[in-house]
DNA sequence: CTAGGTGCAAATTTTTTGCACATGC
DNA sequence: GCATGTGCAAAAAATTTGCACCTAG
């Protein structure tokens, strides 16, 4: 019965694609990664082991931003800060949540509704973003 | 120079039906809301004029749930609660943001950034999806 | 042999855009 | 007349899927 959490070897190659860089990508990220050391990769099999590993919970999504998804295979509770110009996403250090059970409990009574987690982001210029000052350009769509 | 805010009777119905709603809308909604007292309305204005309103600060961006992206024009700090089945986007009350000034400092501080916002976001089952309970057949995707 | 995994390309879905026309001032 | 707004349809872009094949066990 394998590994029981990894079978084959693209799957493999694609989980630990995602659970070795800090820089939560996105299906393209890993498929461009990937792709030069296994040049018999397509990117639909990217796509697909990415949905079985949400399915069986061993990676995240992030949300998405500028028109990706992006992943994430850290699992115990953190935030994160979105460059809301060039989409890097970095891991705020400190593990803090900004929410315990009391607030699980408020949201649970007010929307009346079941609380099975939450998430939170900061947004901003990441330093890169802030020295090469795009400031009038705005953030880039797509 | 008109209203200064709203300009068209096409612009004016599209913000009003966002600002109108508590659904947390994304642009098909919008349209097929709108569609039926505005025949001669095409979706490309409905996706034009967010992206105006996105531009002008007048609506915020929930975030891309179940493929669409959703909008608020409520601009208050507030947090959402999300439902992992049908997509429901609900506000919660008490207005309370989940982070202060101290925790701006701080993730500037650790990221070497600038914040400009954060967003704090919930996720489990309304109590709709509770009821009509449907474990086994897991969050739909698209 | 069987089931799971994959390549490939086509299909789907959401959003954007080019262009010609309309409308208000 | 000019700038802005819009319909329409085509284009983009990301993701999903059908199908045939292949390979490990």
């Amino acid at each position: 019965m394998r590994t029981k959490r990894n079978f084959s070897a693209k799957r493999e190659a694609i989980y630990s694609a995602i659970a070795s860089t800090k820089c939560h990508p996105s299906a393209e990220w890993v498929y461009d990664v990937l792709k030069p050391q296994i040049p018999g990769l397509s990117l639909g099999t990217v796509y697909r082991n990415i949905a079985v590993f949400k399915d069986t919970g061993i990676i995240r999504s992030v949300g998405v931003y500028n028109g990706q998804e992006r992943f994430d295979a850290v699992l115990t509770p953190h935030s994160h800060f979105i460059c809301t110009s060039c989409f890097k996403i970095s891991d705020i250090p400190g593990g803090r949540s900004f929410a315990d059970k009391a607030m699980y409990d408020y949201v649970e009574q007010e929307c009346n509704a079941s609380v099975s987690g939450h998430s939170t982001v900061f947004y901003g210029l990441c330093s890169k973003c802030r020295q090469s000052d795009n400031s009038g350009i705005s953030t880039e769509k797509r």
